[in-house]
DNA sequence: CATCTCGGGG
């Protein structure tokens, strides 16, 4: 007993004197000791104070939780130790939650300006205003408002509220500055899109430091100035993992996908800086969007090698990655490894279902999340209504529709009236479709009117077409989709003159339409092709191949489809007639430079056309492969001359 | 008496 007791007095001091970063394993080692001999305990306070500060940097605020409830006098300490924890860890509602806790407990200890920094930080990440304006006004009756740390937290907290002149006031009015001051400033003004006040305190700042580089770096990256942000990026002196961050989620978030995958094996390479869970989900989003299946599958074997935890983020990011990049059995294999999981996950599973044409099962993710209580948002619907469109199930996706805003209260955005648009008039059900544009309490946009005219070209409804044209062009005097329908629908009356009429109008009127690209991703690397390319490396391979594979299928029975009204709003133009369409050159492409078998996945920016599909069934056949292409709207997996969307897309 | 605020994300 003598000897227990002296271990554990010698346990507590080495712990309280230790200064490194304890791992949780070692963590949870001296968390089991000291448990055995609680009542033993010199100080439970003080200790868990150093145990609670540990568990919340490692993310384990369960244990960290468990180690409070252990305390039978918090003070205030332990308090502000807890609610840091999950501040740090972005536990928002958790952090009020105990603030809460600790006000209405009659022996809880007062707060202390300790305690104010955590729970402005809470009430900013939540945007709890009315909660922030108490608060506020509680610091001011506590007299805790001369604090530093409290108003740089205040100041920072009315940014997020999207008030940069209180802020601004308090900043003004305090008398001793800190760099966090300045940072917090210049931050919040990137935060409120004010880039240059953020600027001009930015170059008054004598001293900066890493986070003031890299919120400024973010602040341009924000407002769309990527080579602001990059000419900020490589003039900082020093950069972290943060500042590295800050550039490639920029990238990312302006659609420069290659560019941050570009700078992520850059950081690598060049500085030497590991990934961390940031990094990822912003290199799994631009792998989402490429497609680029094996850098998303390396990311994951990362995670697995480094121990690296799949938290919500990172699950979610690397669960969307696998369903965009045509995995959905891997995606869902991720959802169900996730600890914990929020109404994204959920979406993100169901608009996969829903991309791949699963839409039963799309429909039971969709009440099994209910059942485990998790409240649907506007993405959620999203994805029930376009898994209705994929599947062509309209009354089903009506149901849908209505139960949005009668039962959960989701006011219908211009989205959700675009696929319902879509799904009634590729359902013929024009009349349906125009009724519900014309009692859109939002004004409709192009992209709703385009659905609409998308019914009008398939079941040839010429009068409504005009109508629809005319409403669009009125949007959009240089709507492409418009002049090539009107074009088409002359055409098909054998009015050759007006549809070259349509032509030259759509020349003048400076119309461009969006070239179709396909990309493939081959050894690591994504190949861009454009509608007709010669520019790649191997081009004269891949034209041999196109002209071998066209022979091939000339005598599987192959006809191209020469019909002109066939042609769709978001199809690539075939105006040349040796044109080759993007999908072609990458499936090519794919052919020659992949191994015997493997599946080729390709994606493109436009909505697959009809001769690209018919082709690539039987290309399928011909070369037994699968061939998975995602277009504009949804996957399609070819396979033995068959598509899986059944061609309806 | 030991604790706090500012930067990166699906």
């Amino acid at each position: 007993m003598a000897l227990q007791w002296h271990n554990h007095r010698k346990l507590t001091t080495l712990l309280l004197k230790c200064t490194t970063q304890l791992s949780m394993k070692q963590l949870l080692q001296i968390h089991a000791q000291l448990l055995t001999y609680a009542p033993l305990s010199l100080d439970p306070n003080r200790i868990a104070v150093k145990l609670i500060g540990v568990c919340g940097a490692h993310s384990k605020l369960r244990h960290a939780a468990l180690v409070f409830s252990q305390l039978p006098n918090p003070n205030v300490f332990a308090w502000n130790a807890i609610l840091k924890a999950y501040a740090q860890n972005n536990q928002w509602a958790h952090t009020l939650r105990y603030f809460n806790y600790q006000l209405s407990s009659p022996t809880a200890p007062d707060p202390d300006e300790y305690t104010f920094t955590s729970v402005l930080k809470a009430c900013a990440g939540l945007v709890a205003v009315p909660h922030g304006l108490m608060i506020h006004s509680f610091i001011i009756k506590g007299g805790f408002e001369s604090n530093l740390f409290v108003q740089n937290s205040l100041a920072d907290m009315y940014f997020k509220f999207g008030c940069p002149v209180v802020a601004r006031q308090l900043f003004d009015e305090m008398p001793v500055r800190d760099l966090v001051s300045w940072n917090t400033l210049v931050s919040g003004y990137c935060l409120v899109g004010d880039i240059d006040s953020a600027k001009w305190f930015f170059d008054q700042m004598v001293e900066k430091n890493l986070i003031s580089w890299s919120a400024m770096v973010t602040g341009y990256a924000r407002s769309g100035n990527l080579d602001a942000a990059r000419q900020l990026f490589d003039d900082m002196p020093e950069r972290n993992v943060v500042s590295w961050n800050a550039m490639i989620a920029g990238y990312a978030q302006n659609e420069k996908y290659s560019d941050a995958i570009c700078l992520f094996r850059e950081m690598q390479q060049v500085s030497g800086l590991g990934p961390n869970d940031v990094t990822l989900v912003s290199v799994l989003s631009a792998c989402a969007h490429l497609g680029a299946l094996d850098l998303g599958k390396w990311i994951d074997w990362f995670i697995n090698r480094s121990g690296m935890e799949l938290n919500l983020f990172l699950g979610n990011a690397l669960a969307d990655m696998y369903a965009k990049c045509g995995c959905i059995a891997e995606g869902r294999r991720v959802f169900d490894l996730m600890q914990e999981r929020d109404v994204i996950s959920w979406s993100i599973i169901i608009s996969g279902l829903a991309m791949h044409g699963h839409a039963q099962e799309a429909f039971g993710f969709f009440y099994e999340m209910l059942e485990c209580r998790v409240k649907p948002n506007e993405v959620t619907f999203m994805g029930l209504l376009s898994a209705c469109t994929h599947a062509g199930m309209v009354d089903k996706g009506l149901k849908y529709f209505n139960l949005m805003s009668q039962e959960y209260g989701i006011t219908p955005m211009v989205e959700h009236y675009g696929c319902v648009v879509d799904l009634l008039s590729r359902a013929g059900r024009l009349d349906e479709a125009e009724d519900l544009i014309n009692s859109m309490p939002i004004k409709p946009n192009v992209i709703v009117w385009g659905a609409l005219l998308g019914g009008c070209r398939i079941y040839k409804d010429i009068r409504r077409g005009e109508r629809v044209v005319q409403r669009i062009l009125e949007l959009d005097s240089a709507h492409s989709g418009s002049y090539v329908y009107l074009a088409n629908v002359y055409a098909s009356m054998g009015r050759l003159d007006d549809a070259a009429n349509c032509r030259l109008r759509m020349r003048d009127n400076g119309v461009m339409k969006t070239p179709g690209c396909s990309w493939i991703e081959v050894d690591n690397t994504v190949h861009e092709f454009f509608m007709g390319d010669r520019s790649h490396p191997q081009s004269e391979k891949i034209y041999l191949k196109i002209k071998e594979l066209g022979l091939k299928m000339k005598l599987a029975g192959y006809k191209p489809n020469t019909d002109l009204v066939v042609h769709s709003i978001d199809e690539e133009e075939k105006e040349d007639v040796i044109s080759t369409h993007s999908e072609k050159l990458a499936i090519a492409f794919g052919l020659i430079s992949m191994s015997e078998g493997t599946t080729i996945r390709v994606v493109k920016n436009l909505r697959v056309c009809n001769d690209c599909h018919n082709a690539t069934k039987i290309i399928s056949r011909i070369v037994g492969r699968e061939i998975v292409v995602r277009d504009r709207s949804r996957f399609h997996h070819f396979k033995d001359g068959r598509c899986s969307c059944n061609d309806y897309w």
